[in-house]
DNA sequence: TTGTATGCGTTATCAC
DNA sequence: GTGATAACGCATACAA
């Protein structure tokens, strides 16, 4: 590189500028070096920062980068390019980090539906921890109906983040999720529910222990006739934690041997109108359930609405509780009986799993967390006559 | 560069797998060219690519980079390259194209609080709408009363986007919008209110023919004693839309020559909760108000679930009326009458004002939508003997 | 039509 | 202590 010029202070910002602006004002004043030559619209680098202060660019990265005691650094020195840094608004680049190998300070996060108030809470929670740690989020958008192809793209194309975070179920995605295995980052699956996959942390709750709840709730008030609104089958499979309760409701059930008429097994998309539907469905049946479980706190509130539309009245005539404890299920009429998520441990694991340092592949974590019952006004005791 | 050796193909995958990869196996198999060189766990580069076609690094990336017409590619070079590329599931470093001064392809989303279900709605329609021209989403999230340097570290960290995306109002963090004014990227601000600022492109409701639209409906029942449910004051003044709406009410109520006696204009933050308290406080003047119009769903779910409680019957004790039209607004009971958010709309406006091929600093939009009002069960006449 | 060389802003490894 | 200098992966002006 002999031909490369010994840059000085006056031609480099000159360089600078010239790459950097578009429509620079042609008679673009050029600052002297005491005016900590600030070009407006002009995001200095290192090498600015070093033509100002009158050392090399090294020399800068070394004290910019906050190894303080890996090498020393005359302290004038460190001072004079520390204050020309902070005159100048010096910003790292990102990007240049990046390419050069270290982290991004990025997390990846994979959601298949941020209207899903409580994916939305999740990734709130997310984001709040991983800002904790110093990371942003960067949101890999996936519609549950869309070509995989997005997925995929969206996934690896995010190739720049640190990890990768996969919140809610993700398996009816073979292809993403085997992208992902052989990623040479950490993915962490959060409330991924039952399909486990090898090279991936997994952080869930115990939805088995919050169905148990809602069932020792629902039995000590009296009810043996109880109907489950569910998630939709995807292919022919239930997916994730919804999956999870449906199953932990049928060994439940058979366990107290509670009866389970044709049609107390409801299959809904979890939306307000599939709860709404669902419920609907539910009250058609020539015997019906004194008490509904929903798999969301999304299903049971479409599933008041339907009840309210039918006239009945929730819960002297039918209990209703849902799973999740959304911030609404307080507002609900009546506010909801549900199980609370243990959301912002569950934040804390995945990110933790995440930016875990030594990552490796073989040491893969597996958390379940215990979620709790919230007794709210739409559980009640099971009616006399029915 | 007199001394780099020219990379044949064997050292150069050797070189790769070096790099890259984290605790290979010693004994690596180095395949032969005609294997395409698929390393387990090394990410390709257009140079693995170059060494496994026979080319070199540039002519893979003109093939690449789809620039079809620009330079005339050999087809049979093409094919060749685009096979092998595909073969070894090559794909672009996005850091790199971004440092190179390419677009990033990410967008930077700041909101203020993702578990608001409007803003979620908000941020998901415009990643959606941003996955459809190829972009990502970054999220840098801002909560409200957090200190404002997470928020400016947030955006400045962000610097990696092609544009920044400001969701709802961020007037009250007045560095951040100073940092951004003088950035050299677009900036688009969406529902941002009244607080314009220069060089920032706007896009928001028109929230004066929203509340008119609310008004004209609650007059036509014969509701002239109206309470209304506005956002808290922050630091003095009313925020963003929030602030318009309040202002566009009084002005009508003072033209229709409506009575607003001490209490019907109630402040309260913007979450169920704040909804619930401020409708206990209105009903607890010494004249209620007939109808209530609450600048939120999420205000006006709060009041619904509050009216229940006082056991007041909802319209025909008194109506309700919220504005965003969020998903749970068809589900509430009742079910809620409010003002319908051209969301889509705002998205793909915002979205295309931010990635505007030719940005001008200058040529800042400015757009107002319509919004339309959704009549639903929560407002009905004016009750005779009030 | 293809190859060479260079720069983007960092970090890290050498020398001095 | 500090300064050259080589990557990192890609795009592109310039040569051939």
């Amino acid at each position: 590189m002999a031909t490369k010029p010994k840059r000085n202070s006056s031609t480099s910002r000159g360089d600078a500028a010239k790459r950097n602006g578009r429509a620079q004002a042609a008679a673009t004043v050029r600052p002297s070096v005491a005016n900590q030559g600030r070009v407006p619209g002009h995001i200095p680098t290192m090498q600015d920062i070093a033509d100002a202060a009158g050392v090399s660019q090294s020399t800068v990265s070394r004290v910019l980068t906050g190894a303080p005691n890996a090498i020393p650094i005359n302290p004038a020195t460190r001072e004079r390019i520390l204050e020309v840094a902070r005159q100048m608004r010096y910003r790292p680049n990102p990007l240049a980090r990046g390419l050069r190998g270290a982290r991004t300070m990025l997390l990846g996060v994979i959601v298949r539906e941020i209207t899903d108030p409580f994916f939305a809470g999740a990734v709130d929670a997310i984001s709040t921890e991983a800002n904790r740690h110093g990371y942003n989020v960067v949101l890999g958008h996936v519609h549950s109906r869309t070509d995989e192809a997005i997925a995929l793209r969206a996934v690896l194309e995010t190739r720049h983040c640190d990890a990768i975070l996969l919140l809610g179920d993700t398996s009816d995605q073979p292809r993403l999720l085997e992208e992902l295995r052989d990623a040479n980052f950490p993915v962490v699956a959060l409330w991924q529910g039952m399909s486990s996959m090898p090279g991936i942390s997994v952080i869930d709750v115990d939805n088995r222990s919050g169905v148990d709840a809602l069932m020792d709730h629902l039995l000590g008030l009296g009810h043996r006739k109880i109907g489950f609104i569910g998630g939709a089958f995807v292919e022919g499979r239930l997916i994730g934690d919804i999956g999870e309760r449906r199953v932990a409701f049928l060994e439940r059930a058979s366990a107290e041997g509670l009866e389970l008429p044709e049609g107390f097994m409801c299959d809904a998309p979890n939306t307000f109108a599939g709860g709404s539907g669902a419920f609907t469905a539910l009250m058609a049946l020539p015997e019906r359930p004194t008490a509904v479980i929903a798999t969301t706190d999304v299903l049971a509130i479409g599933t008041l609405h339907a009840a309210c539309h039918l006239g009945l009245n929730v819960p002297s005539d039918v209990s209703i509780v849902g799973f999740d404890d959304l911030p609404v299920a307080q507002y609900t009429t009546p506010s909801l009986t549900t199980v609370c998520m243990p959301i912002a441990e569950m934040a804390a694991a995945g990110v933790r799993a995440a930016i875990d340092e030594d990552h490796d592949r073989d040491s893969v974590t597996l958390q379940i967390l215990k979620p709790e019952i919230v007794i709210r006004d739409s559980s009640g005791p099971a009616p006399r006559d029915a």
